[in-house]
Order: C-alpha cells, then structure tokens, then sequence
DNA sequence: ACAACGGATGAAAGCGTATTCATACTAAGG
DNA sequence: CCTTAGTATGAATACGCTTTCATCCGTTGT
C-alpha cells in the first residue's frame, strides 16, 4: 500500500489493476465497460465493483490509440470576438450529446495560424470546427487531404470539399436593406468590417444589390474590425465627411454599437436624425439602450446543425451528405429604424 | 501507393513510416525531432525531409501514453456567461506559450457537473481549471485526490490544497462602497447575483462593512442570475418596493447593466437621480451608453498568474508555492456615480 | 450419447511514441 | 598499437486500451 504512494507521481489505477482485484482478465474489464452483454452478469459485477472501489477510469489516451479515434473535435476561434464566444458556447453545448470534447484552438494572429493548422493533425483529432470568417478554405486544405472532416462555421464556402454552415448573409443584409426602402430612407452607408472576411463581401453585396434596386445610393466605409470601438471611430469619420446619410447599416452588432454611441455622442438622436441597423444579433441588440434593428442569428441552429454535418462525416467518411449548408436569419425589427415616409 | 488509399480512413503517416524512408530506426526518427542534438547531422537531415515528404507530424496520443503527460489542460467554464468567456480567451491566450492545450468542459447545468468531473479524469489532462463561481472546491476533490492540480480561477479559496486566483473582491466592493460614502450616498441597494456563488457572499461583505462604517443604510436584492435580464428585473421589483435608494451596487456589471437600463425605462436618471456601480470591468462597461463606475479584473494578470501557477504546479507536484494568489480590482471611475455633497 | 454449435473468457497483438539497454563504433590517451 | 571512455544507433519494452483469435465450457439436436 504504502509502495503505491512512493512515487511522487500518483500512477493511475489501470484496467489490468482492476482486473487483477476482480480476478478476471484485463480483456474482460474492458469488455465489462464497453460491451456489458458479453460478460455474464457475476463477473460483470465484480468489475464494476472492483473498478469504484479502486476508482478506476478508463484512459482515454490509451482507448484512442486502441481505437484510432479520439472523439475530441478541435475548434479554432477568435476567443476575443464576441460573436465567436457565443459560437463557441453553442457548440460546446451541442457536442455534448453527441459525446464528443472540444480541443480549443485560439486565433487571435493571423501569423499564429499556421502553426495552429500543424498542430491540429498532432492530436488526432476527429474532426476540426473553423470558426472564424479570417481563415480562408485554402488553409484547411492541408488538414481536408490527412482525411480530416472540417467544418466551416459561419463562412460560405462553395468547394464541395469542406462542410460549412452558415446563415445566409446576402439575403439577411439584402432584407435589412429592404426593410430601409420600405421605411422610405434615401441614402445608406454602409460600414464594413474586415474586406478580407468572406461574409463581409457577401453583407455588402446584399445590402448594395437591395439599395441599387431601389435607386437609394449607398457608400461603403471600412472600419477595419469588428468592434465596438472601430464601430466608434467610423462615425467620427462619418462626422469628418460632413454630410449624414438616413441610415447606416453596419456589417455587425459590435461595430452598430459602436456606430450608434457615436452619432449620440454627436446630438444626432437614433433613429429619429439616422437610422441604424446591425447583424448578428448579439444579446446586446435587445438591451434597452440600444434596441438594435438587425438580422438574428439562429445560433443553436446553426451550432446543432454545424456539429450534426461534422459528426455525420466523421462517423460515415463517404456520406454524401451536402456540403454547405445554410440557414435564414430572421428580421429582429426593434427601434433603430425610422419610418421615413 | 494504391493500397494505402484503399483503406476509406486514411492511416496517417507514423514514425515508422519515416523510419523506414529514412533508412534509420524509428528510435532515432523520435530522437531527431525530441533531442536532436543526439543524432548526427546526416541522419538527422534524412530524417526531416523523410518526414515533410511523408507530412509526418508526431502523434501526440502515442506521446502522451509514453510521457504519462499529455499537455493538455482542462478547462471547466459556463460557455454562456459572459465574464468567463473573456477568462477563457485570457486563458487561452496564456497557455500558448506554455505549451499546453485546453480542453473545453462546458459546465452550463450544475447537475451536468458530476459527469464532467467524472469524465475529466479519463482524459489524462495534465491540470484542471475551474472557470465558475458556482463549483464549490468540495466538488473538485476527486480530481486532486487523484493528483491532479487543479486552479480556481476567480474564487479565494482558503483550503491549501487546491491553487486559486482571483481579485481581492471584498477589498474591491468596499473600495467602491467608499467611493459612494465619500461622494456623500446615504442609502444603497445592493444586487446580489446567486447566493451560492463565493465572489458574491465577499463582495457583499466588502459593501457591507464599509457602508456600516459610514453608517449608511444598504439594503440586499437577490437577482437570482449574474445577467442582463436578472438586473432589469431586479430595477422591476426596487420600483415596487416604492422608494428608491440613492445608489444601486451591482454585484457584476451585467447585472449593472441590467439595473441602468431598468431604472433609466422607469425615467430615473444615472447618475443623477441614482448612482449605479458594477463589477468586473467587462468591455462594456466603458461603452458610451454605460461609461460604469466598477471595479475592473486585471483579466490578462489573472489568466496569466493563473496558467504560471498552474504550470508550476504540475511541472513541480511538491512546489511549495502559495495556494492563493490574489490581485486587486482597479476602481474605473466613469459616469455613474454622482457626487452628492 | 455424441456431434455440433455458440457463448464466455484469456492470451496476445496491435495502436504510435519515448526510452532503456545493449552493441557497434569513434576518438582520445597511454 | 592497444585500452578506455564516450557516442551513435537499433532492438526491445512500456504506456493503457480494444479486439481478434483460440480455447474451453455448456447446451442443444439427433
């Protein structure tokens, strides 16, 4: 007994301790886990006992290698973004049920990305999550032909290659930008995130398509990030430009949030001298002060969806099932649109 | 070439395969990339070009069964609360440069929590840390029983035996409460969040104390959550209560938030009508429509005090270093605390 | 009563790596 | 030139598990 704490090191209780106390072989214990009904019920309860009274668990290391499959799921994210800290909570949650663990891959650098994309492949992972809209597909690529099973979260991708989901941001940007037609506003700006981010291109679009069909001129302006305080410095820009438009329509909440507190900060009142729209529908979009009018994403949709497309290729490598999958957002009409009729 | 495609799951590329390319043992393969500094040079050379041909990468299941060690951390946290996303990305951040990974637990139901700390074991992981307020440090015995370091990450923990880190949350709340005494409040309410949590019974206590002091009268509300909704609910049943105080401290500036946004739809005024104060010093808290009097987490000290003591503690199990670490909060005085002299 | 069958079990082989141990070798020192 | 110390290397083993394979039962059908 006292030979078993010697090393400062606990050793772990293994199934070959366990069956040694159950006097039974170690390929019974494992069996006794994994396939109880192949073990007759007298010696299925001396593991069992045995095994809790030495607190035994099993290894998953060890039962990886066995099994050459680990049920973890690396997820790579942002961690500083808000959006992809929802996202991230989504799928943590989603993976649960389905049995799996999520490995956490932060991106914050663009440069650390290469070393994250050489890492993953170390831990045998089952399967990779990409959420974030600054990694481009061809970065994955590598991972795709080791036979791993990528999901794109919140990107569009076109190559069959990769699974993605998303919601579909033209059509939700392209509907805000109606929305603002309908309620009569005559000029837009349009502030963007990030050019190189995917959904980025596909928001402008939709809003830019919308506003061109009406006849309603749009400007583009880029904010260079996602956040609050990009969202901040635009509207200080807008203010330098001189001239307002009737609405802005930010390409997400935080940089909406930005916007908003921006033009208050200046005496213009929200929505009654300008219009503000945002997309996502971050938690904050409801909050009193702000009210937000925006494009709601339907995050444990996508979350579901998104672990259901990945597990399914993981468990049937030849699935046929369809690459890209995309949901609607819906029209969260709050009160930072005027009716300008 | 063809037989190797003809299994569906592709076999990766092991050190044998490189061994074998190289014309070397696969001991020698392992020691080229570990200590190469014990192999010459040619084999060496051989060795890695054998390796990016092949596109081996070393297989950190088959490490972490010989090690005993995987690198690997876990990390239990409420994905939806907002506060602890941001210590998971502060986190995250951290442990990159130590070389760990984390594993993510989702701890968003409490009774969910036996299963994760029944299956954390299984996983080997090097270390533990508890992200949540609610996870009392009786819970997480059996990992340290088990010889598992475990860190608390924002809870004191006066028990030796698991590491903790947190900020002085009584010296913060009653700094803060002497920021309302000295501007001259008599009257307070103070929004807890959830009794069970620890930060909320210590800063309570801070509050507390230094309001009797000063002889000042501070009423307790139960929010019953530490969110937006919880607050706003909470300014509902202050406005039954019929009679307001002349400052509200919020246990966390969600629940500040929530409370502003309550009393500010009621047509109370912040600050001058009503002082309000939070906790936490999350990013909103210095957004234009808030501009929060709290108390602000030196959240990247934390998370790396945090992960260093981690570290230390398993790279040396019988280090002696302090169970405890705590930080002080930053009084971030901004917009919502009146001077009533 | 005996053959044939099937279910329970243990022995053993892998999964991919790090490391110990033994061996072949090189270089230095006398 | 021979011994010795030291280095580079390969063979073999351990890590904890799952699974195949072979064996030993008991049971059923004839």
């Amino acid at each position: 007994m006292k030979d078993d704490e010697v090393n400062h090191r606990h050793r772990s209780v293994t199934s070959v301790d366990v069956a040694r106390a159950a006097r039974v072989s170690q390929a019974t214990v494992s069996r006794a886990f994994n396939s109880p009904s192949r073990v007759t019920p007298d010696k299925r309860e001396r593991v069992y006992e045995s095994a809790s009274e030495l607190g035994y668990v099993p290894n998953a290391i060890g039962r990886s290698l066995s099994l050459q499959s680990s049920r973890i799921i690396a997820v790579v994210v942002p961690a500083a973004s808000e959006y992809y800290q929802h996202a991230l909570g989504a799928l943590a949650r989603h993976v649960i049920p389905k049995d799996y663990q999520l490995l956490l891959f932060e991106s914050f650098e663009a440069e650390h990305l290469e070393v994250v994309f050489t890492s993953i492949p170390r831990y045998h992972v089952d399967g990779v999550i990409v959420a974030s809209s600054l990694v481009p597909v061809v970065e994955v690529q590598s991972l795709m032909t080791r036979g791993l099973p990528v999901l794109m979260f919140n990107q569009e991708v076109d190559s069959g290659d990769a699974a993605s989901v998303s919601i579909d941001n033209e059509a939700g940007m392209r509907q805000l930008a109606g929305h603002l037609v309908e309620t009569g506003h005559r000029s837009v700006c349009f502030v963007g995130g990030m050019r190189a981010a995917g959904t980025d291109r596909a928001r402008y679009r939709g809003a830019c398509e919308r506003l061109a069909e009406a006849g309603v001129a749009c400007r583009y302006l880029l904010a260079g990030a996602y956040t609050y305080e990009a969202g901040l410095a635009t509207a200080e820009r807008m203010a330098e430009l001189g001239e307002w438009p009737e609405a802005v329509m930010a390409a997400s909440d935080a940089l909406a949030f930005g916007v908003m507190d921006g033009l208050r900060e200046r005496g213009l009142a929200v929505p009654d001298d300008i219009s503000v729209t945002g997309f996502d529908g971050l938690p904050q979009a409801a909050w009193n002060s702000y009210r937000l009018t925006t494009i709601e994403q339907p995050m444990d949709d996508l979350a579901r969806l998104g672990v259901e497309t990945l597990v399914d290729r993981i468990e049937n490598p030849d699935s046929t099932a369809a690459g890209h999958r995309r949901l609607t957002g819906r029209l969260a009409m709050r009160d930072t649109v005027a009716d300008r009729r």
